[in-house]
DNA sequence: TTATTGAACGAGAATCATTATAAACGATTG
DNA sequence: CAATCGTTTATAATGATTCTCGTTCAATAA
């Protein structure tokens, strides 16, 4: 816990961020958790050493956050339903700004490297995949 | 637009779906407009040849053609924000159904390859790839 | 240390996408 | 023709997320 909270201050100066308490505990609430979670568990257990923490805080500093590049988003894409009439294999290019997609086509992957490195029982009936970056005219506007 | 006609009753009698009006014009209205759609939009190309059609029944077969697999989804993830703290490079495994996020290690990817085959101007600043499969225990639900 | 100021916080309202519900419809079968 | 079953419609409900606004706090300089 005292390496986050180094860790932290170092982070927040880097970027300006203002170290505030709440902030300070979300981070350590995210790291400290390994995985994959929501705002709502993050929230959970944020309130258990602040018991009067906002909602609306949690989501706050976890935009913040990624912005910054001091966490990774694992649901990088647009918030609605998107389908694609295409079922040819192909594969997909996601603008991590935008949220656009655009067809690759090609093999990608070393299909039997992948395979060797599944865990136990995952199957990969149709092996979609999918690479995240930024597509041309968000890097241009950065 | 004969062919989507055919294509979609063929689809269907395979599947076990009735053949409505309303499906036959959604399904038709995905495959018409290349690209990757939200509801909304197919719900608004939609209305011009069925005003009277509500966005349920779009949502409906829109989620009854991917369950069959007429339609791919091309946002697979849980509904709801995920944050990731570390920021080692790792790839994700995701599963269709459940929406669970497993990591792996290793370089999935021949990176000269893809980037032979990259559009102009995307950058992949951190290039995270994401599997698509099923899960261990997804799979023994089947 | 204290005063100042802009940023951050908390509470709750608002918004937006999506799903659920119930009534009406339509095709099919007896 | 009546009964039935799945589909559609309209609308209500839900759930995640963002916004608003009054209050509080952290950073900075005196």
């Amino acid at each position: 816990m005292r390496l986050t909270h180094e860790q932290f201050r170092e982070l927040a100066a880097k970027h300006g961020l203002a170290v505030t308490h709440q902030r300070q505990v979300v981070y350590e609430a995210v790291i400290a958790s390994h995985g994959h979670h929501s705002p709502e568990s993050i929230y959970a257990a944020v309130r258990r050493r602040i018991p009067s923490v906002s909602l609306a805080t949690v989501y706050n500093n976890l935009r913040l956050f990624i912005e910054c590049g001091l966490l990774r988003e694992v649901t990088p894409h647009a918030s609605t339903l998107r389908v694609d009439g295409n079922l040819e294999p192909h594969h997909h290019l996601v603008c991590s700004r935008c949220k656009s997609v655009q067809d690759i086509e090609g093999d990608l992957i070393d299909l039997k490297r992948l395979s060797r490195q599944l865990p136990a029982g995952f199957d990969l009936t149709q092996p979609l995949i999918e690479v995240f970056g930024l597509c041309r005219s968000c890097r241009a506007k950065q």
